[in-house]
DNA sequence: CATATGTCCTGAGAGC
DNA sequence: TGCTCTCAGGACATAT
Protein backbone atom coordinates (compact mmCIF):
# COMPACT_ATOMS: atom_id res chain seq x y z
CA UNK A 1 0.00 0.00 0.00
CA UNK A 2 3.04 1.95 0.66
CA UNK A 3 4.64 1.84 -1.77
CA UNK A 4 1.57 2.37 -4.48
CA UNK A 5 0.80 5.66 -3.05
CA UNK A 6 3.89 6.99 -2.76
CA UNK A 7 3.79 9.45 -5.64
CA UNK A 8 1.96 11.87 -3.48
CA UNK A 9 5.15 12.28 -1.88
CA UNK A 10 6.05 16.28 -2.56
CA UNK A 11 2.53 16.88 -3.80
CA UNK A 12 0.78 19.65 -1.63
CA UNK A 13 -2.99 19.54 0.10
CA UNK A 14 -5.22 21.22 -1.49
CA UNK A 15 -8.15 19.60 0.19
CA UNK A 16 -9.34 16.68 3.11
CA UNK A 17 -13.17 15.59 2.41
CA UNK A 18 -15.21 12.82 3.29
CA UNK A 19 -17.22 11.66 0.49
CA UNK A 20 -21.08 11.53 0.50
CA UNK A 21 -20.89 7.80 1.86
CA UNK A 22 -24.44 5.57 2.15
CA UNK A 23 -23.45 3.89 5.91
CA UNK A 24 -22.39 5.41 8.87
CA UNK A 25 -19.08 7.48 8.29
CA UNK A 26 -15.85 6.02 8.70
CA UNK A 27 -14.25 6.97 12.91
CA UNK A 28 -11.88 10.20 12.19
CA UNK A 29 -9.66 11.46 15.10
CA UNK A 30 -9.63 13.93 15.70
CA UNK A 31 -12.65 15.49 13.81
CA UNK A 32 -12.39 15.93 10.27
CA UNK A 33 -12.49 19.72 10.43
CA UNK A 34 -9.08 19.96 12.94
CA UNK A 35 -7.63 17.44 10.25
CA UNK A 36 -8.59 20.06 7.39
CA UNK A 37 -7.01 22.77 9.47
CA UNK A 38 -3.93 21.22 10.29
CA UNK A 39 -2.78 19.31 6.89
CA UNK A 40 -4.53 21.36 4.30
CA UNK A 41 -1.79 23.42 2.39
CA UNK A 42 0.77 21.25 3.50
CA UNK A 43 2.83 19.02 1.64
CA UNK A 44 3.48 15.33 2.12
CA UNK A 45 6.79 14.78 3.35
CA UNK A 46 6.70 11.21 2.85
CA UNK A 47 5.11 7.83 3.44
CA UNK A 48 5.64 5.42 5.35
CA UNK A 49 4.75 1.75 7.20
CA UNK A 50 4.34 1.47 10.99
CA UNK A 51 3.27 -2.72 11.42
CA UNK A 52 0.30 -2.92 9.74
CA UNK A 53 -0.23 1.00 9.14
CA UNK A 54 0.10 3.43 6.47
CA UNK A 55 1.51 6.97 7.32
CA UNK A 56 1.53 10.10 5.57
CA UNK A 57 4.05 12.86 6.77
CA UNK A 58 2.59 15.91 6.49
CA UNK A 59 5.30 18.61 7.96
CA UNK A 60 4.66 18.17 11.16
CA UNK A 61 1.47 15.88 10.95
CA UNK A 62 0.91 12.29 10.73
CA UNK A 63 -2.29 11.11 9.46
CA UNK A 64 -2.10 7.43 10.37
CA UNK A 65 -4.89 4.70 8.29
CA UNK A 66 -5.71 1.68 10.29
CA UNK A 67 -7.05 -0.44 7.21
CA UNK A 68 -8.15 -3.24 9.05
CA UNK A 69 -10.22 -5.89 7.49
CA UNK A 70 -11.55 -4.28 3.82
CA UNK A 71 -9.35 -1.02 3.75
CA UNK A 72 -8.01 0.29 0.79
CA UNK A 73 -5.51 3.32 0.33
CA UNK A 74 -6.28 3.88 -3.50
CA UNK A 75 -4.52 6.64 -6.21
CA UNK A 76 -7.07 5.20 -8.47
CA UNK A 77 -11.11 4.47 -9.19
CA UNK A 78 -12.53 2.90 -5.77
CA UNK A 79 -14.36 -0.68 -6.40
CA UNK A 80 -17.67 1.27 -5.28
CA UNK A 81 -18.60 4.41 -4.61
CA UNK A 82 -20.57 3.50 -1.40
CA UNK A 83 -18.09 3.01 0.82
CA UNK A 84 -15.73 5.55 -0.33
CA UNK A 85 -14.56 7.20 3.22
CA UNK A 86 -11.92 9.84 2.66
CA UNK A 87 -10.52 11.72 -0.55
CA UNK A 88 -7.49 13.84 -0.23
CA UNK A 89 -6.86 16.11 -3.07
CA UNK A 90 -3.54 17.46 -4.09
CA UNK A 91 -2.19 20.36 -6.48
CA UNK A 92 -0.52 19.35 -9.96
CA UNK A 93 -3.32 18.89 -12.65
CA UNK A 94 -2.24 15.14 -13.03
CA UNK A 95 -1.96 14.15 -9.50
CA UNK A 96 -4.88 11.76 -8.56
CA UNK A 97 -6.75 11.84 -5.21
CA UNK A 98 -5.98 9.68 -2.53
CA UNK A 99 -8.47 7.74 -1.37
CA UNK A 100 -9.42 5.44 1.39
CA UNK A 101 -11.99 2.84 0.99
CA UNK A 102 -13.75 0.40 3.61
CA UNK A 103 -16.77 -1.82 2.89
CA UNK A 104 -16.83 -2.82 6.43
CA UNK A 105 -16.15 0.30 8.05
CA UNK A 106 -13.81 -1.23 10.33
CA UNK A 107 -10.85 1.21 9.46
CA UNK A 108 -9.83 4.38 11.62
CA UNK A 109 -7.90 7.16 10.15
CA UNK A 110 -6.13 8.87 13.27
CA UNK A 111 -4.09 12.49 13.08
CA UNK A 112 -0.91 12.27 15.12
CA UNK A 113 1.15 15.40 16.08
CA UNK A 114 4.77 14.19 16.04
CA UNK A 115 5.13 14.20 19.82
CA UNK A 116 1.88 12.11 20.07
CA UNK A 117 3.05 9.46 17.10
CA UNK A 118 6.55 9.20 19.17
CA UNK A 119 4.58 8.26 22.18
CA UNK A 120 2.06 6.14 20.22
CA UNK A 121 4.41 4.01 18.54
CA UNK A 122 8.08 4.55 19.50
CA UNK A 123 8.00 5.19 22.89
CA UNK A 124 8.44 2.62 26.27
CA UNK A 125 4.83 2.84 26.47
CA UNK A 126 3.85 2.11 22.58
CA UNK A 127 0.85 0.47 21.27
CA UNK A 128 3.22 -1.44 19.04
CA UNK A 129 5.87 -3.63 19.07
CA UNK A 130 8.83 -3.48 17.26
CA UNK A 131 8.43 -3.88 13.55
CA UNK A 132 8.45 -7.43 11.97
CA UNK A 133 10.62 -6.76 9.25
CA UNK A 134 13.15 -4.86 11.86
CA UNK A 135 13.49 -6.75 15.01
CA UNK A 136 16.02 -9.26 15.74
CA UNK A 137 15.50 -12.93 16.20
CA UNK A 138 16.97 -12.48 20.11
CA UNK A 139 14.59 -9.54 20.57
CA UNK A 140 11.88 -11.22 19.26
CA UNK A 141 12.39 -14.13 20.93
CA UNK A 142 13.02 -12.59 24.36
CA UNK A 143 9.54 -11.04 23.84
CA UNK A 144 7.68 -14.03 23.19
CA UNK A 145 9.14 -16.99 25.51
CA UNK A 146 7.54 -16.43 28.65
CA UNK A 147 3.66 -16.77 27.12
CA UNK A 148 1.81 -19.64 27.92
CA UNK A 149 0.02 -18.64 24.72
CA UNK A 150 -0.15 -20.35 21.18
CA UNK A 151 2.39 -19.01 19.13
CA UNK A 152 0.17 -18.39 16.24
CA UNK A 153 -2.46 -16.62 18.72
CA UNK A 154 0.75 -14.76 19.93
CA UNK A 155 2.11 -13.75 16.89
CA UNK A 156 -0.81 -11.82 15.99
CA UNK A 157 -0.17 -8.99 19.36
CA UNK A 158 1.07 -5.78 17.65
CA UNK A 159 2.14 -5.44 21.10
CA UNK A 160 4.77 -8.41 21.04
CA UNK A 161 5.65 -7.77 16.99
CA UNK A 162 4.28 -5.41 14.55
CA UNK A 163 2.78 -6.82 11.23
CA UNK A 164 2.09 -9.67 11.57
CA UNK A 165 -2.06 -10.65 10.61
CA UNK A 166 -3.56 -14.01 10.59
CA UNK A 167 -3.21 -14.90 6.68
CA UNK A 168 0.81 -14.49 7.50
CA UNK A 169 1.03 -15.69 10.59
CA UNK A 170 0.00 -19.19 9.01
CA UNK A 171 2.31 -18.83 6.14
CA UNK A 172 4.93 -18.29 8.51
CA UNK A 173 4.55 -20.93 11.00
CA UNK A 174 4.24 -23.44 7.83
CA UNK A 175 7.17 -22.07 6.83
CA UNK A 176 9.50 -22.42 10.10
CA UNK A 177 7.52 -25.96 10.24
CA UNK A 178 5.87 -25.22 13.59
CA UNK A 179 3.04 -26.72 15.06
CA UNK A 180 0.30 -23.34 15.59
CA UNK A 181 -0.65 -24.55 18.78
CA UNK A 182 2.85 -24.90 20.19
CA UNK A 183 3.41 -22.89 23.43
CA UNK A 184 5.75 -20.27 23.18
CA UNK A 185 6.86 -21.13 26.11
CA UNK A 186 7.72 -24.35 25.75
CA UNK A 187 9.85 -23.41 21.81
CA UNK A 188 13.14 -23.40 22.31
CA UNK A 189 16.01 -21.23 20.34
CA UNK A 190 16.45 -22.28 17.06
CA UNK A 191 12.70 -22.62 16.55
CA UNK A 192 12.13 -19.49 17.19
CA UNK A 193 15.00 -18.74 15.19
CA UNK A 194 13.09 -19.90 12.14
CA UNK A 195 9.86 -18.48 13.13
CA UNK A 196 11.90 -15.30 12.80
CA UNK A 197 13.60 -16.59 9.53
CA UNK A 198 10.13 -17.30 7.89
CA UNK A 199 8.39 -14.16 9.28
CA UNK A 200 11.33 -12.04 7.26
CA UNK A 201 11.15 -14.24 3.90
CA UNK A 202 7.05 -14.67 4.02
CA UNK A 203 6.17 -10.65 4.80
CA UNK A 204 9.25 -9.71 2.50
CA UNK A 205 8.06 -11.87 -0.06
CA UNK A 206 4.30 -10.88 0.20
CA UNK A 207 4.80 -6.90 -0.10
CA UNK A 208 7.31 -7.64 -3.32
CA UNK A 209 3.49 -9.49 -4.58
CA UNK A 210 1.94 -6.85 -3.50
CA UNK A 211 -0.13 -8.90 -0.80
CA UNK A 212 -3.06 -11.63 -1.06
CA UNK A 213 -6.44 -10.79 -2.98
CA UNK A 214 -8.54 -13.71 -1.34
CA UNK A 215 -11.37 -15.35 -3.13
CA UNK A 216 -13.51 -12.21 -1.89
CA UNK A 217 -11.49 -10.28 -3.86
CA UNK A 218 -11.39 -7.39 -1.67
CA UNK A 219 -7.76 -6.55 -1.14
CA UNK A 220 -6.51 -4.36 -4.04
CA UNK A 221 -3.31 -2.18 -4.71
CA UNK A 222 -3.38 1.30 -4.53
CA UNK A 223 -4.29 0.95 -8.57
CA UNK A 224 -7.19 -1.14 -7.86
CA UNK A 225 -5.74 -4.39 -9.10
CA UNK A 226 -5.20 -8.39 -7.45
CA UNK A 227 -2.17 -8.74 -5.52
CA UNK A 228 -0.18 -11.80 -6.34
CA UNK A 229 0.59 -13.41 -3.32
CA UNK A 230 -2.36 -15.65 -3.02
CA UNK A 231 -0.89 -17.51 -5.53
CA UNK A 232 2.25 -18.70 -3.47
CA UNK A 233 0.21 -19.67 -0.39
CA UNK A 234 1.37 -22.53 1.30
CA UNK A 235 -1.51 -23.25 3.57
CA UNK A 236 -3.92 -20.39 4.39
CA UNK A 237 -7.39 -20.70 2.69
CA UNK A 238 -6.00 -24.12 1.00
CA UNK A 239 -7.99 -27.23 3.46
CA UNK A 240 -8.37 -30.37 2.12
CA UNK A 241 -5.41 -29.50 -0.60
CA UNK A 242 -2.17 -31.12 -0.14
CA UNK A 243 0.87 -29.54 2.04
CA UNK A 244 3.51 -28.09 -0.33
CA UNK A 245 6.28 -29.86 1.75
CA UNK A 246 4.98 -33.42 2.45
CA UNK A 247 1.35 -34.03 0.80
CA UNK A 248 -0.50 -34.85 3.63
CA UNK A 249 -3.77 -33.10 3.73
CA UNK A 250 -3.84 -29.42 5.19
CA UNK A 251 -6.07 -28.92 8.12
CA UNK A 252 -8.04 -25.92 9.15
CA UNK A 253 -8.57 -25.64 13.09
CA UNK A 254 -9.84 -21.94 15.16
CA UNK A 255 -7.65 -20.83 17.19
CA UNK A 256 -8.97 -17.64 19.17
CA UNK A 257 -11.89 -17.45 17.18
CA UNK A 258 -9.77 -17.06 14.26
CA UNK A 259 -8.92 -19.45 11.55
CA UNK A 260 -5.49 -21.27 11.31
CA UNK A 261 -4.38 -23.29 8.83
CA UNK A 262 -1.44 -25.72 8.93
CA UNK A 263 -0.09 -29.27 8.38
CA UNK A 264 -0.08 -31.73 10.66
CA UNK A 265 2.53 -34.09 9.49
CA UNK A 266 5.69 -31.68 8.80
CA UNK A 267 4.38 -28.69 11.31
CA UNK A 268 5.96 -29.99 14.58
CA UNK A 269 4.86 -28.72 18.04
CA UNK A 270 8.56 -27.47 19.03
C1' DC B 1 -0.17 -8.77 35.39
C1' DA B 2 -1.53 -12.13 31.23
C1' DT B 3 -5.02 -14.04 28.73
C1' DA B 4 -9.90 -14.69 26.96
C1' DT B 5 -14.10 -12.92 24.98
C1' DG B 6 -17.47 -9.72 22.93
C1' DT B 7 -18.11 -6.07 19.77
C1' DC B 8 -17.81 -2.83 16.12
C1' DC B 9 -19.58 -3.33 10.59
C1' DT B 10 -20.97 -5.13 5.71
C1' DG B 11 -21.28 -8.60 2.26
C1' DA B 12 -20.50 -13.16 0.07
C1' DG B 13 -21.47 -17.81 -0.15
C1' DA B 14 -23.37 -22.28 1.59
C1' DG B 15 -27.25 -24.90 2.75
C1' DC B 16 -32.07 -25.56 3.18
C1' DT C 1 -35.91 -17.27 -4.87
C1' DG C 2 -35.40 -16.14 -0.11
C1' DC C 3 -34.18 -17.18 4.32
C1' DT C 4 -30.60 -18.24 7.96
C1' DC C 5 -26.09 -19.19 9.15
C1' DT C 6 -21.10 -18.71 8.97
C1' DC C 7 -17.17 -16.56 7.74
C1' DA C 8 -13.97 -12.72 6.59
C1' DG C 9 -6.09 -9.93 5.77
C1' DG C 10 -8.37 -6.48 12.92
C1' DA C 11 -8.12 -4.02 17.13
C1' DC C 12 -9.83 -2.65 21.40
C1' DA C 13 -12.64 -2.48 25.81
C1' DT C 14 -13.90 -5.21 29.25
C1' DA C 15 -14.06 -9.53 31.89
C1' DT C 16 -11.70 -13.28 34.15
Amino acid sequence: MCRGIRPIVGRRVLAVERPPCARRPIAIAPRIDVLRRRVEGGRVSSVERVGKRVVIWIADEAIVIEPRMTGLVLLADPPTQEHLRLRIRFDGRKSPDLLFWDRRGLGTVTLYSTDEFAAKFHGEAASLGPDALAISADEMRARFCRSRRPVKVALLDQKAVAGVGNLYASEILHLAAIHPAARCDRLRRDAWERIHGAMLEVLSTAIRYEGSTLSDGTYRNALNQDGGYQNHHRVYDRAGQDCPRCGELIVRIVQAQRSTFFCGRCQRRK
